[in-house]
DNA sequence: GTGAAAGCGCTAACAA
DNA sequence: TTGTTAGCGCTTTCAC
């Protein structure tokens, strides 16, 4: 592998004007910048990374820790990110935490041994405790599950918000028992949804029952197997946490003959590409995942380039997509 | 932060011992090790990345560069690459080309600084000359499309096998002027996939008729605009290059009452999750990302170490997957 | 079983 | 405008 001083010798010039050269850093003169360039590119010469980030303390690396890339919104969320960086000179390095608070830790471990210039996470059941020694060591953004107490960078969906249009949106079109199936109750998006059910239900003189509304990992399967669950509690709606759940439950339905939206009426989260294309169309609220991505990436880089952060705290609006799943309107 | 020296002094040893403790490396006496094992605990030490891979030239780290994160294919792998590589120490720099060939070079540039100690691809329209330099330098593992004449490792999926599977049953069950929607020219997986198609009509005497059969760059929309086209040319069933490009004639038929299966089949390609809930579930060829993603970093961490190879072209068998877009059997 | 010296490839700081 | 020196934090080599 050739090297800083290969190139300098072969120029007849100093490392540290070939270092110049190639980092635009201090003056040099046009004749051996243009010089030293092109002996780099005759050489094949490449800057070490290792040798280049032990001196400068920096990456040009982000760590992305997300709980499934095969979920559609995480992998929009990627996208979103990994563009961005892309288009301002970073690389992405993704961790897969499978939904895993043990995979998170461990990945936690790795990328703080100075892999990256900061972690942008979303975290599976975030406790306080968990982030505070991290918080002190790198640059952090937290995303979608809010932790209390905790001073870090954070941008959330409103799910609050989403929820209550959602829910709304079933009332209106006449459904009375709605049944649930959330997240994992550590989960504060899932728990704010919750919370907006409530509210909403109150708002219209709707007796909460807690016996429809489940929790669960929000995987294909839970909605799958807890729809049939609920059914049998004779729910006439179901508000699934996001629209892989209500695929599952949408499964269960389409399995056993039980026709949508006149037998039960499904509602989801998340707008998932394929939700457009069910035999009856998704209603369901959109989170913009290449939106947030973008977002959560722009706070961090802002971060590190210390340039004014606008809030510490950034909450983006969903928006509600009405289709067919609940009725014509 | 706290390095190595810093250890050293506080439990009264050398550098190289704290070294030695954190490796396994060399002999050292248990209570040693375990002292200073408790030591950096306490102090919170981490070894530094980029010192350490300067010295040691492996950085533990795998670069992906795929076509596209959001094409839930191409999430399995990364997933599947992810579990392996995380089993065993590594990290994902993860490369989303954006089906891009400037940003593939881009990444590939990147990556070649050191980031990584290998990389697989799966390349957009590659040629030869592309990966040529590359290869010379870093350990590469290709996928999916074959660059012929490349010494390089590649992992690929029997394209034409899989669409001989499909093409076949679709010809079984009645189908006899079979539209194609392919993906790029350049794409090897793309034109296997044709050879079976043409192989499969001359064996049952169906005449090959070029017009029906149209490039793409393999999109959702693609899907959408190019059923158009198709249909208006009289096609009793279109054979997409993936399901994603199926999803977009299914919006197509949706959109303008056209009756799958019995105004027109449907055939996929990769059995994507949501290939099974749709109104109709479609009939496609399973190529198991998540396996593939497997055996791609398998591939590339027994290069890596120098392990056995078995081949240096594996072929992954796909699975066809019949269901009802092609009518029942 | 442990330590001292050297150096990986680069850039910051200062000197010329 | 260019060069010299030093050192980033670690491991390799060799000596004890």
């Amino acid at each position: 592998m050739v090297n800083i001083r290969d190139v300098a010798k072969y120029c007849g010039v100093s490392a540290m004007t070939v270092s110049r050269a190639l980092n635009n850093s201090g003056q040099i003169s046009k004749e051996t910048k243009e010089r030293i360039l092109k002996a780099c590119e005759e050489l094949g010469y490449r800057p070490n990374f290792a040798a280049r980030s032990l001196v400068t303390k920096k990456t040009n690396m982000i760590g992305l820790i997300i709980p499934d890339i095969t979920n559609q919104y995480y992998s929009q969320v990627s996208k979103g990110v990994s563009s961005y960086l892309s288009l301002h000179g970073y690389g992405l390095l993704l961790c897969n935490s499978d939904r895993k608070k043990e995979e998170e830790k461990r990945y936690l471990n790795f990328l703080s041994e100075g892999r990256v210039d900061g972690i942008i996470i979303f975290p599976v059941k975030p406790k306080k405790e968990d982030y505070e020694g991290i918080l002190k060591e790198i640059p952090l953004v937290m995303a979608d599950n809010y932790v209390d107490g905790l001073n870090a960078n954070f941008v959330g969906n409103d799910n609050y918000h989403g929820a209550s249009e959602i829910i709304r949106h079933m009332v209106k079109q006449g459904f009375k028992k709605i049944g649930v199936i959330l997240g994992p109750t550590s989960s504060s998006a899932s728990n704010e949804r919750l919370r907006a059910y409530k509210d909403v239900l109150a708002e219209n003189n709707i007796e909460y029952l807690s016996d429809i509304v489940l929790e669960s990992d929000a995987t294909f399967d839970d909605g799958f197997n807890l729809a049939k669950v609920l059914i049998e509690k004779g729910v006439d709606s179901i508000f699934a946490i996001n629209d892989t759940v209500a695929l599952g439950v949408i499964k269960y339905c389409y399995l056993n003959n039980i026709n949508i939206p006149y037998d039960i009426g499904i509602a989801g989260y998340d707008n998932i590409q394929q939700s457009s294309m069910l035999p009856v169309p998704l209603t369901t609220v959109d989170q913009n995942g290449s939106r947030m991505g973008k977002v959560v990436a722009e706070t961090m880089l802002n971060l590190l380039t210390g340039g004014a952060i606008i809030s510490k705290k950034i909450i983006l609006k969903p928006q509600l997509v009405i289709r067919k799943s609940l009725r014509e309107s």
